[in-house]
DNA sequence: CATGCTGATTTGAACGTACAAATTTGCACG
DNA sequence: CGTGCAAATTTGTACGTTCAAATCAGCATG
């Protein structure tokens, strides 16, 4: 006489309520709630019981009804930022991914949301004060970063993907940047170049800065000094990594390696190179950074400083889901290596 | 005698509720609630009054709450695919943005979550159980698509991105595929290409077959037939196309305009090309299909055919918002036009 | 067999909001 | 100046859950 599957508990399938299986299962609500919340407190027969009620009719906890008693709306929140025509953001795609795929893991679920046209942070004022979100992943961070600034101010938990500073007030997550180039340059003087040049982005942005730093270092380990340390910035990705190489291939002593402080000025040099007839791989090694999507596609593929992001956004999601946990906890930052990914642009065969 | 900022209340500045507000407008909390939900309830001088109240306390209603009440998270879910490594996915980034702005613009806000693992749609049923999305927005859909029919049968609210059927039996927005290629076709012809081959996907998949079919109609309008219809189909895309370009240019008459189903399959042309030493643009015409955000930086830049992504998403907020708004709606599809962006890569100069 | 105690289960209350119904206010009108 | 009626406002209740406190069952002990 096993009860038959929908017809008799009264609910229309869909939508069956902690008390509807209280009901069916002969015990009350609470016990329910044990079931699911803390299987220590009830005796195995009755979990047993409730556990099949739960699954005769389908149950599942209403969220927001938890979220709204247990104060936390198990959301992280995370700012899609407005990529800038023509400019392709190289991490996004993966990164999200990645950070979705870890939230879940722990229970959380990721909101996305676009900035405000104004500049300002009403758009985190607004998850926060309406209590969409219980914090926030930021990515795209700089030096004194104004969202940080205002988060932290107004104790809001939130972990970032980069540092604004060395010694950053919050938890971060950040890849090495330094070890990435300077990776990219022993990787090319182990292929025998000694005259390497480097094309990164003007003082001012963290991240431009550090990887730059990465640069100079290895330089410095290989002995080079004064005139030899090619450093050469540019404002325009593309373009003006086109044109530096252009500059760089007329010194007296023009490099044969070339260091880009992104896939994106990587692809400046590939250009000016394809049109001054140089083949790449061969007559000239090119290294990127981000190792972009586009990476393996360029003419020739293209060796690059791939980011951990996986990785990442598991510390990241780990450290916000502890702060989350036990507000107490105290800001940590952690450091994560990146790893070169070597592709025919630098390889002659 | 003004009443001082935060001092008086006894609420800690954050996490006013609306009897909070209530007592320092001196009205009841309903009458709060008709200020924010129906303005039209309340005498002016009321309102004015509650408005200052809510300023003051920096109330905000609890999104969680209210949404209990409302049975309506007014969260849509969008589920990113696993992106198959070294597959770039053109699309994701742009649509992912423009669906968020357009849903934000509705009162929705957007979850992200990753496929099962195992395939099925749990991850969906997951989320519809616990009431924690309203509905869901397909993308990457293919004729018989399971999640659309699940959702279908659950009566789960969804609008697809993408059409499986012809006539499909939900909501669909969708790009005109083959408008996309005849246009491209077209546009070759113009610039006096008389000689047009196609690569494409393996027929099977609805996104290929439609693509496919504006090159078979666009060279039917341009008179040509049998043998003279260059139509071919490669399993991988970039090393599927490099060979392709290969057997095409070992024809007795080859052709001297390749037009290709996605970016990625132009990438193959151009790397064999380039191998061939032909100069694209000026020796051979190539076109791509996305836009991705690589096809301006490809050598040469790539003219490729662009979706219309902000349309689409605005269009599918739209119809999954009124669905949402009265479950009674009928399903409705709506195509929208694709637009040609022409670069160097079918451009002489 | 009453007592005490532990473990299992139940009842009461609350989270913050919105709908429905009830009550009060304001005002024109006979 | 009471009556009636619409507009404005308030009170009661519920959404589905969890926490806290209360009750109940089981069982060994003296």
């Amino acid at each position: 006489m096993a009860s038959t599957s929908a017809d008799s508990g009264g609910n229309t399938a869909d939508g069956a309520t902690l008390n509807d299986v209280a009901r069916v299962a002969r015990v009350s609500r609470q016990t329910v709630s044990n079931v699911l919340n803390a299987p220590g407190r009830v005796r195995p027969d009755t979990a047993e019981r409730v556990r099949q009620a739960i699954d005769e009719l389908g149950y599942r906890p209403h969220r927001l009804a938890r979220n709204l008693k247990t104060r936390a709306s198990r959301m992280i929140g995370y700012e899609i930022t407005r990529s800038r025509l023509g400019v392709l953001n190289p991490v996004l795609d993966r990164f999200v991914h990645a950070l979705v795929e870890a939230a879940e893991n722990d229970g959380y679920h990721v909101l996305l949301f676009t900035p405000d046209e104004d500049g300002l942070v009403t758009a985190y004022d607004e998850l926060v004060g309406t209590r969409t979100v219980d914090g926030f992943v930021l990515s795209d961070i700089d030096y004194g970063d104004p969202r940080a600034v205002a988060l932290a101010e107004r104790g809001v938990p939130f972990v970032t993907f980069g540092r604004p500073e060395i010694a950053a007030p919050h938890s971060w997550v950040d890849v090495d940047g330094a070890a990435g180039t300077a990776a990219a340059v022993r990787h090319v003087a182990e292929l025998g170049h000694e005259r390497i040049a480097f094309i990164g982005a003007p003082a001012g942005s963290a991240t431009g800065d550090r990887r730059a730093e990465g640069f100079l270092r290895a330089a410095g380990e290989l002995g080079l000094t004064g005139d030899d340390v090619l450093d050469v910035r540019v404002d325009d990705d593309i373009a003006g990594s086109a044109e530096a190489l252009e500059h760089l291939l007329s010194l007296d002593v023009p490099p044969t390696a070339i260091v880009c402080i992104s896939d994106a000025h990587a692809v400046g040099v590939l250009r000016a190179a394809a049109a001054r007839g140089l083949v790449v791989g061969r007559d000239l090694a090119v290294t990127g950074f981000d190792d972009s999507p586009l990476a393996p596609l360029l003419t020739p593929p293209l060796t690059s400083v791939r980011q951990p992001l996986e990785a990442v956004a598991h510390r990241i999601v780990a450290n916000l889901t502890t702060a989350l946990a036990d507000p107490a906890t105290e800001p940590a930052g952690e450091l994560l290596a990146p790893e070169l990914v070597t592709r025919a642009s630098t390889r002659p065969d």
